[in-house]
DNA sequence: CCGAATCCACAACGATACTG
DNA sequence: CAGTATCGTTGTGGATTCGG
């Protein structure tokens, strides 16, 4: 799926339409700030400065922005308190959660190989600074 | 970890060492053309071109440009046979499949929400127009 | 406190053309 | 066939400012 699929199903422009759609939300989701702010709310709710000093180094802009595309794929909810000032709280969905898990495995697989990728990066720049 | 940590262990600047190299290897990994051309290698070794009829849309530039990325990260081998015309493959390497294993998981969670997503975003859109 | 809009530098991308 | 370089366009992301 989402490439070339192994076409299980019957139909044919049924699944490129659903593998099409898989690559929006691809687009949307598999970048280094959505990733971020999904390991950063975890199961908690926090506020959206709060989220602001988790995620450190990203942007007001960056943020808000990540924020928006997940509430519109109802990954995260969006609670607005009417206080002043105002309070706007996020939380991951059913679904964010969801995601959050496929986030967190690709975590882990960072950590276990980060030592291993360090020492391939060295390689690779020292075989090419070599001329 | 990668965001703030739980800070299980000793030392900290040895802690925030590790979280910036894990930042730089997502930011390496954690987009659109790596996570196609990753799933569409699978097991297989692939030729460049061979490659590029897989993952459709993506072009020249795009490919060599996500696949020495990959390469310099030691998650893809890149074999060159010197005949002519010349003939360059393609294969994922251990820690590659490792990470193909935590992007399946991501595709998995995008087939399982599919149809929620969808609405989702209707929703959102039908509100945001609201006006 | 939160968000939207403006401005602007600069990075990404596609198309093309050229090399081995 | 595969890779690199260049160029022009589009997009991305930060800083700032104004508004609720």
């Amino acid at each position: 799926m989402v490439t070339k699929q192994l076409a299980g199903s019957h139909d044919e422009a049924d699944l490129t339409r659903a593998d099409s759609l898989a690559r929006e939300i691809f687009s949307d989701v598999a970048n280094k700030w959505a990733f971020l702010i999904i390991e950063a709310l975890g199961e908690r709710t926090l506020r959206f400065s709060a989220l602001r000093n988790e995620v450190d180094g990203i942007s007001h802009k960056m943020l808000t922005q990540n924020l928006r595309i997940l509430e519109r794929n109802g990954l995260v909810e969006r609670t607005v308190y009417p206080t002043v000032p105002p309070r706007v709280e996020y939380t991951l969905t059913e679904p964010g959660q969801g995601l959050r898990e496929a986030v967190s495995g690709m975590c882990a697989w960072t950590q276990r190989y980060l030592a291993h990728i360090e020492s391939a990066r060295r390689d690779f720049d020292a075989g090419s600074a070599a001329m």
